[in-house]
RNA sequence: CGCGGGGUGGAGCAGCUAGGUAGCUCGCCGGGCUCAUAACCCGGAGGUCGCAGGUUCGAAUCCUGCCCCCGCAA
């Protein structure tokens, strides 16, 4: 069974990996072109490509796949499997493939299709997720699906932990949906017509921390934001990424200290206590933080350079 | 030539503009107070101030070159 691969960061590669090393044939990888990265603007090729040079894999880098349907033809693939490719297929597209285009999609249907399951079931603090292997059809995320696992999502856990988790789930699903497929011994379910979602793609602008929140949301949306784009708050002129917090647990003379503060103050000055803000129910502790320019450092270390004190308020 | 911040004992910072004994908070070690302590008090160890040149009687501080780290934007 010839098969092609279209996926384009490091959530793909360990699928692309495991296919191959369960002895199926990829005979091209379909990947996004090169973008500029970091503070040089490197040309940096996306990680699919770089691992299917390594393995003497064609990769077709179209600007718009479904301006280039011959080139994906030439390939000779029977079976398109993709995942997080990071572009929409057309009808021309799917019709190159007579064995079908089968989507590792990070999440569980029909409540999380999609851009950014991983994330957002993060942000809304789903207690589980999984894996979903989907027939790739016109509509987003909207097939028929193989097979699912689900797996539990730990309370501490952030976006970047749980999607190299999921990555490995699915490197192991695809190749039992490809056995599957390759005996033509499966079944196909349709996903439930109600609780459909869809979560887009999340960016930087919903990153901002808002301290009016309950403090649960506040830990949620820095779990969902770790490591990328990255939570942040606003102190004066500068601006603090936020890689991980947790609810402070109060004293009660804490919490009797604490009532008159504003939200988003700063509530402790020691550096042991840790950094500590108001939030609409409680106080969230900043566990691990970053200033502009500087490097990544606990809360306390951050309290103990004074860079940030007592009595000030984040700006919400 | 995209914009910007930074490299000072183990950690986080100040000192640099107007060169002249290495500072602060924390950690660590020892002692004390205490029923006890992450609290408090006393004492101590620990730094070629990113690297290399230069200016100077004297450089963390001024000049030149280089290396490394990071935020933003793409």
């Amino acid at each position: 069974m010839k098969i092609v691969f279209a996926g384009t960061p490091d959530f793909a590669v360990a699928p692309l990996k495991n296919i191959i090393e369960n002895g199926y044939e990829v005979v091209g990888v379909i990947t996004q072109q090169d973008k500029p990265q970091g503070r040089k603007a490197i040309l940096t090729p996306p990680p699919v490509k770089t691992f299917a040079l390594a393995h003497n894999i064609p990769v077709l880098q179209p600007e718009k796949i479904r301006d280039e349907i011959e080139n994906v033809k030439v390939l000779g693939g029977e079976l398109l499997v993709t995942c997080a490719y990071g572009q929409i297929l057309t009808q021309a597209v799917l019709d190159c493939f007579p064995k079908g285009v089968w989507n590792i999609h990070a999440g569980l249907l029909p409540q999380y299709r999609g851009a950014s399951p991983i994330q957002s079931c993060i942000i809304n603090g789903e207690t589980t997720t999984g894996v979903s292997i989907m027939k790739t059809e016109l509509g987003l995320d909207s097939g028929d699906v193989l097979c699912v696992e689900e797996t539990p999502i730990s309370p501490t856990e952030t976006y970047g932990e749980l999607s190299e988790r999921l990555s490995v789930l699915g490197a192991k699903l695809i190749v039992q949906a490809l056995a599957a497929i390759k005996g033509g011994k499966y079944t196909l379910t349709a996903q439930a017509t109600d609780g459909v979602q869809v979560v887009r793609k999340i960016n930087k602008e919903h990153a901002k921390i808002d301290f009016n929140r309950p403090v649960n949301e506040i830990v949620n949306l820095v779990r969902g934001m770790n490591p990328a784009p990255v939570a942040y708050a606003i102190l004066g002129e500068n601006k603090l990424n936020i890689y991980r917090a947790e609810r402070a647990v109060l004293t009660d003379e804490e919490n009797a200290a604490f009532g008159f503060a504003a939200i988003g103050e700063v509530l402790s000055d020691k550096p042991k206590r840790g950094l500590l803000v108001k939030c609409a129910d409680g106080a969230i502790k900043l566990t691990e933080v970053q200033l502009s320019g500087g490097k990544r450092m606990s809360g306390g270390d951050l309290l103990n350079g004074r860079k940030v004190q007592k009595g000030q308020v984040f700006t919400c």
